[in-house]
DNA sequence: GCTTAATAGTTGCATATACAACTATCGTTG
DNA sequence: CAACGATAGTTGTATATGCAACTATTAAGC
C-alpha cells in the first residue's frame, strides 16, 4: 500500500516531504562531500565552477549566455564563476570578434586536465550514493527530477 | 533496456547525470520560485528559514544543536537563520535554565500562523514540480533521496 | 577542587545564488 | 542615421552555507 499524494499533503503540519525535495538534502550533501574532497587533494576547483566546465567539454567556446542556458545558473553567478575559472587558469575570457558585448569561453588543456582529475572524484562519490540502489532505480529517479524540473521551467509566470 | 550504472559513468566526459544530481537543479528550481512567492505575498520567509520552523511545529522547544540535528544544517547556520527568525517574532530565543550554553528555541502564534500560510504555498509548487508523475513514482524518488542521503551520511569520514 | 575535555553557540571569511540596477553594444525601424 | 528597444555582461546587496577559530559553560577524571 502505498501513500498517494494526499496522503502525503494532508498530513497535519509536516512539510516533510515537500522539504525534502526543497532543501535537496541528498544533493547538498554529495555536493559538500565533494568540495570537501576537492579541497583535500588540492584540487582547485568547486561542483558548482566545474559544472561550467563540463558544459564546456561537451561544447566548447561558448557565450556567458549559453553556458548560462545550458547549466540553469544567472548570469551574475555565470560572470562570477568563469572570473574564478579564468584566475585558475581553466579557462580563457575571449571577447567575441564580430559582437563586443559577448564574451567567448574556452577550455584551457588545464581545464581539460582538471576535469579528468574531478571526474574521478565524482564517481567514486555518485557510487557511494547510490550504493544498494540498482541503475533502474537510478534512471527513474534522474528522470523524474528531469520531468519535475520542466514542469517548473514551463510554469507561466518563469520568464527569466 | 534501462541502462547500467556502467553505461551512464563511462560516457567520455559526460558528466552530466552525476551533476545533475550534485546540482540539483530541481530542489533549487523550486525553491527559488518558492521564495519568489513568498515575496511576492509579502510573506517574510525564506524556505531555508521555514525549515526551522517546520522542525519547531513537529516538536517545540528545541535547543539549537537539536535543531542542527533535525535540519540537516550547521551550527552557524542555525545560528543566523534564528537570528532572523527571532527578528521577525517568529520564534524566542531563551536560555536554558539549567544549562547556560543551550538556547531553547520556542515557536510564537505569530510563528504557526505564518507555517499554515506558507504551508498552502508549498502545497501550490510542490503540486506544480510533481505534474504528471504518480504518487507511487514520487514515493520511490522521496525514498531513493533519502537512502543516498543515508548512504553518504553514514560515510567513514563523515564526524562533523 | 582543579585540570582537561567536551559541548553549545557565535563570528569572520570565502563561495554561491537571487535579484535588481547598471553599462555597453547591437539591431530594428522610421 | 538617429532613436528605441533588445541583448550580453558586470556589479552591489541580501541570504544561505561551509569551515575554522573563538568564547562560554558544563562534564569527567584524577
Amino acid at each position: 500500500m502505498s501513500k498517494t499524494i494526499d496522503d502525503i499533503m494532508s498530513k497535519t503540519i509536516d512539510m516533510d516531504y515537500s522539504l525534502y525535495l526543497v532543501n535537496g538534502y541528498a544533493s547538498s550533501m554529495i555536493n559538500k562531500l565533494l568540495n570537501r574532497a576537492f579541497k583535500a587533494q588540492n584540487i582547485d576547483i568547486t561542483t558548482e565552477q566545474l559544472t561550467i566546465l563540463n558544459s564546456l567539454c561537451k561544447k566548447d567556446s561558448q557565450s556567458q549566455h549559453s553556458l548560462s542556458t545550458n547549466t540553469f545558473k544567472g548570469k551574475g553567478s555565470i560572470t562570477r564563476l568563469i572570473d574564478a575559472l579564468v584566475k585558475n587558469e581553466y579557462v580563457h575570457r575571449i571577447s567575441h570578434p564580430n559582437d563586443r558585448r559577448t564574451n567567448i569561453i574556452k577550455l584551457t588543456s588545464k581545464g581539460s586536465e582538471l576535469v579528468e582529475k574531478a571526474k574521478n572524484i565524482i564517481e567514486k562519490y555518485y557510487r557511494k550514493a547510490t550504493r544498494g540502489i540498482s541503475a533502474k532505480e537510478i534512471e527513474i529517479m534522474q528522470n523524474l527530477a528531469i520531468k519535475m524540473h520542466d514542469n517548473l521551467l514551463n510554469e507561466d509566470n518563469i520568464t527569466k
